[in-house]
DNA sequence: TCTATTATTGCAAATAATTTGCAATAAATA
DNA sequence: TATTTATTGCAAATTATTTGCAATAATAGA
């Protein structure tokens, strides 16, 4: 999947009937050079021209709703924010070392089957799931 | 999976040099009755002899920390706890409704393989997943 | 059973992530 | 360039959770 241009994004951004604005763009900018999920506390932190923490929440919800981020828990209580590719869903997984938190992606999902399984089961409709791996890395042992 | 009656479970209090007070055995014995993890608040509530919030907040520490209570995240922020059974390490996941929050318990684990799987392709070690489906249940069809 | 020791509790205050109200500001449009 | 209104910054509010500390109660020993 090739990486978007800033400008790709923010044409996704007027396309959706919102502003293209000075936060706005350094945050798209930030998460576009990132290959892992970042904090709110991270992105602000390495934004070169900072803004509010508040705008930084508002601009990640609003990125939520129009689909351009994928929120991921990592469960520390603490949300993590990728870019997502135009017409991907941005459904994946991570590995996590417990010690140093370095991230691997995880680009293959293996639950497509035994969800439907479950849902079958169940009765359910409209399935997801949230998952993601922990270990300790090879630098950490 | 039989059920584990409050005196097991205070003696694993005991054996734990763990003292077996009043708030305690309230709360394990909540736990006892519920079948899915119920939130600190759900458990305050809960409780006929009420305790305060900070004394349940410390008892799932302590009883996570014993292996006795195993800790769910739903991805709404707000840890949930569910009893362990002896000799059992309570990893297992769960079913979520997003409009109604019911639970269904999922007692098989699809990930044993990919697991090992992924570990060996990155050099990870002590590997563990948290994993959580979510979908509509037939009532809030 | 009574006493001493110390883990545990309750209460209030502290954290930390996130949300929100509101006036000031700055995109987008005519 | 002027107008409209989404967006921002700032401060205060919320929510889940943690922590300090003095009071209390569980347990071991006499």
């Amino acid at each position: 999947m090739a990486r978007s241009t800033l400008h790709q994004l923010t044409s996704r951004l007027r396309e959706g009937d919102r502003r293209v604005t000075g936060p706005r763009q350094v945050i798209l900018d930030l998460l576009r050079s990132q290959p892992h999920p970042q904090t709110i506390r991270q992105i602000h932190s390495a934004l070169p021209d900072p803004c509010d923490l508040a705008t930084i929440y508002r601009a990640m919800h609003m990125l939520e709703s129009m689909a351009m981020v994928k929120r991921f828990d990592f469960g520390d209580g603490t949300a993590r924010f990728e870019l997502v590719g135009e017409g991907d869903d941005g459904h994946h997984h991570h590995l996590i070392c417990r010690q140093c938190s370095s991230v691997v992606e995880i680009d293959e999902c293996f639950l497509a089957a035994p969800e439907k399984k479950i849902a079958r089961q169940n009765g359910f409709i409209r399935m997801t799931h949230k998952l993601e791996f922990f270990g300790v890395c090879p630098e950490c042992q």
